[in-house]
DNA sequence: GGAACTTTGTGACCTTGTGCACAAGCGCGG
DNA sequence: CCGCGCTTGTGCACAAGGTCACAAAGTTCC
């Protein structure tokens, strides 16, 4: 079978776990190439990475077989793969929805740029915002969603609303022709197929935490479980 | 066998998947109870909650036997075993570190208080902002995160620090005689067995939406993956 | 050129999670 | 009291993911 599993498109199918956690590799992989390195180990990778070693080797194989035995993997070779894989070699323009404490924080947040992913709408019901300037971009009206969607190349739309008005707009970001949303807001959202869908939900991390935390013996021996890797 | 998964101690070991779903059903069962409906399906509240039934029966059957067969759950005795094996019923005090935008937008964010989550103190290593108040707490220098731990019993440490400053925070919090760490710096951080450790990163979900988007056919079949249920 | 060493790539196995399907249980109407 | 309809609880089969261990393949050193 050659051992390549490949999807119907003829693309190698990668396995959402190992989705979720190739941008932590490549993180991992953009500091130790500033750092003049220019070969990376899997178990060095892995230890960057916060994983084990064999998961590293096994998901990179899905992008192909970049590695050299006895010696390891050529670090820019490897975020220009994982780069590419990722579709970060190109540009995305995100709006963010609801410009309340979180959208502001959201739209101030240094880091976008620097991946590939930039701000380039703000959207906001309350038409008492559309005179604000945040972050050096206007404020525009919810009904201009999907005028500015449109008109900026708009491809993924973050919400940063109240629970209450979730659904809503991610309706309107889907009828904009959005078909990646990321919903920080309390509430079930649901998007019709063809649609991928995000969650961050601060909430529901604390109390995951809290359960752990009201389970634990006290200095006793039930190891709680560490980190899951996707929010994820 | 009786059925019962039951871990050394005694107590019903609740699978990873389950847990990062109560707070979910949770949500929902809040929102029924308030519209005084007094009892749901599972189907219905599968709906509400984005997944499909027989999860949701196998969820809660790990809690006990609630339901009752041809009727459902009694909504108010589900919120109240849920939040029971969540450890809502008691209150857990928050440490913020790293007040910028995120750490500020988390200070001012409601929705804490309401399920037992209170924000007890800020902590920020520049000392220009402990002259600041911010939700109305004073901000407090690093090197007293120590004392303010001790002082006010905070039991959860959030770090919206810059990624430089992640690892050595969460040390200071683990030194503190914090146990559970909600991580927002884009940093891989590690601790101790022992201490429950969750992460979210934004650059990392809009670079997992980007993979799906790339790969997305525009209009063709392969469908990407719709919302993981868990960042959990 | 060959032996010793290093590191990848992957097959095999195990654990966790999911979904189906159905028997058991409960309420209601007659 | 009995049968009917509805809903839970769960056994089972399968899919996804993680871990181990090792052969294959490369490097280094003599």
């Amino acid at each position: 079978m050659a051992g390549q599993v490949v999807d119907g498109a003829g693309q190698r199918r990668i396995p959402e776990a190992t989705v979720a956690r190739l941008p932590i590799y490549y993180r991992a992989l953009l500091e130790t190439a500033e750092a003049g390195v220019g070969t990376i180990s899997s178990e060095r990778l892995a230890t960057l990475a916060g994983v084990n070693a064999a998961k590293v080797r096994k998901d990179l194989s899905y992008l192909g077989s970049y590695g050299t035995r006895g010696v390891g993997y050529e670090v820019d070779q490897l975020v220009h793969e994982i780069s590419r894989e990722l579709g970060l070699t190109q540009d995305w323009p995100v709006v963010i929805v609801g410009i309340g404490n979180l959208g502001h924080a959201l739209a101030n947040y240094r880091g976008f740029g620097a991946r590939g992913f930039r701000v380039a709408a703000l959207v906001d019901a309350d038409p008492g915002k559309s005179n604000r300037k945040v972050g050096g971009l206007a404020v525009d009206g919810l009904d201009s969603l999907a005028d500015v969607v449109a008109e900026r190349d708009v491809t993924i739309g973050i919400i940063a609303t109240p629970a209450a008005a979730a659904q809503e707009v991610a309706d309107r970001l889907v009828d904009a022709g959005i078909r990646s949303i990321l919903n920080f807001a309390p509430a079930v959202v649901s998007v019709p197929e063809g649609v991928s869908l995000r969650k961050v939900d601060l909430a529901i991390e604390l109390q995951i935490l809290s359960f752990y935390q009201s389970r634990r013996p006290d200095l006793g021996e039930t190891a709680a479980p560490v980190a899951r890797e996707a929010q994820g």
